[in-house]
DNA sequence: GCCTTGTGTACAT
DNA sequence: TACACAAGGC
């Protein structure tokens, strides 16, 4: 539940980032707000006590995607009931009862829609679906960690002790547990909200000399939180403004002041005091797990006015034992009894073969663990950048030309894709799109980490300290300079731009000469992922049969779909070819994490190096599920100029074409101060990477992170801003409400737009749009008619102008 | 008019 | 679990 309308509160320091800009680090993650809204999807299944592990994939989505970015997770998983919450539970249990008995009526009644709603408002997350979870997390190298009590004091509890630099959940309590920096609504782009325990007295009325966390705090519980219902009539506004009046330090004494404040009459009992302490010491003193102690501990130390014996309401401690056990997931938290043999000590990732050398990139079960050194993310580097402000730079990007074998490969996939109407069907068939969802993450997974920006350290310690001397492929130009045309001539042509992606030798690719795949099992979804569940006691029994507490809810129910899970449950890996070393994506970024110092870096590509694709319930693969290549668009011939008019940035072809809204993705690059843009509208070679730097506030919904200068302005005139984009580009960073004000309508038209582009590329079987999320909703108008296509000319070098706000 | 409170809805596929 | 919205209290 958290703390009512506290992010809606704290909308001033919303600070949306994308995930990806914590590589290196480690991110503690509240499972169960994962597992709660992976269960939606099979929320009938699990009611009805049938077996599924959609949850599992809906979670491993995340996952992936973190690994993909050299992110190390940890799942953090709520352990036994806190007597503080006792009766925030109990409430629970009956509505999830009454659901459950209302669904049984409806489909008593034939009311399928209904029932399901209600079956849905049952969810439930049981310790068997966790430790579905956790076996298939620890399978893939990520950490898992149960709670003792509450996951919200150990997530907070990780970050303090420096294990994790950031949380992802969905519950606001975090921010009253103390954590410093916790990233809400993350979606499976990575895109989220992030929030700074830093930056909070931002946001209240409390005065900077006289705020205090323990005010925010304060004033949270105040307003009603899951220890202790607010008094009638307070809410966090009130709240807040008894907080910014109050200087009594004593919190008993300013609660029985509070009508002063309030100038109202409301009644203060001696209850509510007591039970705001016990609320208050329920954030502070709750019991938590320190794996490297391998002990608990509360999650701050007692003060010495606190008798710990007194705090019962938080928790009370275990054995040592009992305690390791419970924290490594192996106690089912509901009856106590042992469901599992995890041993950090023995225990071998079936998907991980290297161990990172970076200690603290290591599980933290594991002896030679180390927290990651608490080093400012950006503050040591912000003040060495250089001043680029008002300076237009001139970014060349290296790039090469086709290969034979890639243009080959083009028409063979133009050829797959015959009329509009195979691709519409494409688009429509469940399982085919299913498999184009997997060849989009493919895509991600296969492409993205190798667009990040990252500068080769050893080369460049502080990269930027001189932009032009470091890398003099960098031409710095100033502002007055009107002309547009490069010169040609005088521009150094790179061996290796360090704007430009990595070399396409390095580039995993998909490999149209590669022979068939071979039949592999699921990574997380292979049979005996699950089969510790099946072994243990608590196992619902086989699969098909209902558990017995279901049986009369299963009796009702007349499924239509049977078999849709099975689709998620065979998997085809793409083989790779060891005859074919330059051309095998997994050899590839083997040899290049080798080449990596960091060697933690192995296991990241080894998840993202993979290609998958989806097959039918038989195992036959689904012969629209090959993935793809890039298209044959370029923007090598695109110019990016400033206009006055609309005070954006433009982009003209060379031949005088005018195009708006170029960029598909902002990614932000390891450096401060910097932002990639990557221009996603080409293949791997003619990507482009512009560097934009800026001081200027956010304006259209992009935001750059404290750490960063802010925005700049791009493809969208000031007119338009505020969130909106009128050509549809993608803006990571909007706020949930500006999208929905702003895009509801792209949303809405998400797939008309989708099917206008198959329809437009159809056309000219040559061109194909990539199947990019990103690129989903881009280009609605026709600024990307199939003319506008071309190639490099200039010895395989672009020239982007931008102009430094 | 501000604020709280209750209700309805989305969440994923 | 959170958000949007409407109703109602102060």
């Amino acid at each position: 539940m958290g703390i009512q309308g506290l992010l809606p509160f704290l909308k001033k320091i919303h600070e949306p980032v994308n995930v990806a800009q914590f590589a290196g680090c480690t991110v503690a993650i509240d499972a169960y707000c994962w597992l709660h809204k992976g269960a939606f999807s099979c929320a009938e299944k699990l009611a009805l006590g049938e077996k599924t592990d959609q949850y599992v994939y809906y979670c491993m989505k995340y996952i992936n995607y973190m690994l993909s970015k050299n992110i190390k997770p940890v799942m953090v998983f709520d352990g036994c009931h806190l007597p503080s919450k006792k009766n925030v539970e109990k409430s629970r249990r009956e509505k999830r009862e009454l659901n459950k008995k209302k669904a049984a009526q409806f489909l008593r009644e034939g009311k399928r829609a209904e029932a399901r709603e209600c079956l849905q408002r049952c969810i439930d997350i049981t310790p068997e679906m966790a430790l579905e979870l956790m076996n298939t997390c620890r399978d893939r190298g990520v950490d898992c960690i149960v709670a003792p009590y509450e996951a919200d004091a150990q997530l907070a509890y990780l970050n303090k002790i420096g294990v994790a630099q950031v949380i992802i959940t969905e519950d606001s309590d975090l921010l009253l547990f103390g954590c410093e920096k916790v990233l809400f609504k993350m979606d499976h782009a990575g895109n989220g909200i992030l929030i700074e325990r830093k930056r909070l007295n931002e946001v209240t009325d409390i005065q900077s000399g006289h705020y205090l966390f323990d005010k925010f705090r304060y004033m949270c519980i105040l307003s009603g939180c899951d220890y202790l219902p607010s008094l009638s009539g307070i809410g966090l506004a009130r709240a807040n403004k008894v907080f910014k009046i109050a200087r009594q330090a004593d919190i008993k004494q300013l609660l029985k002041k509070l009508p002063t404040y309030l100038k109202s009459s409301i009644s203060v009992p001696q209850e509510y005091i007591d039970g705001f302490v016990a609320a208050n010491n329920t954030f502070l003193y709750q019991f938590v797990y320190d794996p490297l102690q391998r002990r608990l501990v509360p999650l701050n130390p007692y003060p010495q006015d606190v008798n710990p014996d007194e705090l019962s309401y938080a928790g009370s401690p275990f054995p040592a034992k009992k305690a390791l056990q419970i924290a490594l997931g192996n106690v089912n938290i509901y009856s106590g009894e042992i469901f599992a043999s995890f041993d950090p000590e023995t225990f071998v990732p079936k998907y991980v073969k290297k161990k990172p050398q970076m200690l603290h990139m290591l599980s933290i079960w594991d002896k030679n663990y180390r927290v990651k050194p608490r080093v400012p993310l950006h503050e040591t580097q912000v003040a060495d950048r250089p001043n680029l402000k008002g300076k237009e730079i001139t970014v060349k990007a290296n790039l090469k030309k086709r290969s034979p074998h890639k243009r080959v490969r083009e028409v063979e996939d133009a050829q797959e894709v015959k009329s509009n109407t195979e691709l519409y069907d494409m688009y429509h068939s469940p399982v085919k799109k299913r498999a184009r969802v997997a060849n989009i993450d493919r895509n991600d997974d296969e492409e993205k980490p190798e667009e990040e920006f990252k500068p080769d350290p050893k080369n460049s310690p502080r990269f930027f300290n001189s932009l032009s001397e470091a890398h003099p492929e960098v031409k710095v130009e100033s502002e007055n300079e009107t002309d547009n045309d490069v010169d040609q001539e005088n521009i150094v042509s790179p061996r290796r731009n360090i704007f430009a992606s990595k070399s396409p030798s390095k580039r995993p690719r998909f490999n149209l000469n590669a022979p068939k795949p071979k039949q592999l099992k699921s990574r997380f979804f292979a049979n005996n992922s699950i089969s510790k569940t099946e072994d243990s006691a608590f196992s619902k029994g086989e699969s098909g049969k209902s558990s017995p507490k279901n049986e009369g809810l299963s009796s009702l129910y007349k499924p239509v779909h049977s078999n849709t899970a099975n689709v998620y449950s065979s998997v085809t890996h793409h083989a790779s070819n060891d005859s074919e070393v330059a051309q095998d994506p997994k050899k590839d970024l083997e040899k290049q994490a080798s080449d990596e110092s960091d060697l933690s870096s192995v296991s990241i590509t080894e998840v993202s190096k993979h290609h998958f694709k989806f097959s039918d319930a038989k195992g036959n693969n689904s012969p629209k599920s090959s993935p793809k290549g890039g298209s044959a668009f370029k923007w090598s011939k695109f110019k990016f100029n400033r206009t006055s008019s609309t005070d954006s940035l433009s982009v003209s072809h060379k031949n005088s074409k005018e195009v708006k809204n170029p960029f598909k993705k902002v990614v932000y690059s390891n450096q401060p101060n910097r932002k990639q843009l990557m221009i996603k509208g080409g293949n791997s070679e003619s990507q482009t990477v512009v560097l934009i730097d800026s001081d200027e506030d956010s304006t259209c919904g992009l935001q750059i992170p404290a750490p960063f200068p802010r925005t700049e302005k791009i493809g969208v005139s000031s007119a338009t801003n505020k969130g909106k984009t009128k050509s549809g580009c993608r803006v990571s960073g909007l706020s949930k409400r500006s999208k929905k004000s702003s895009s509801s309508q792209d949303t809405s038209n998400k797939q008309h737009n989708l099917k206008d582009m198959f329809a437009k590329f159809a056309h000219n079987k040559s061109e194909k749009p990539r199947l990019n999320h990103d690129t989903i909703d881009c280009d609605k108008d026709d600024a990307f008619t199939p003319e506008t296509k071309s190639y490099p000319t200039s010895k395989n070098t672009s020239v982007q102008r931008v102009l430094m706000k």
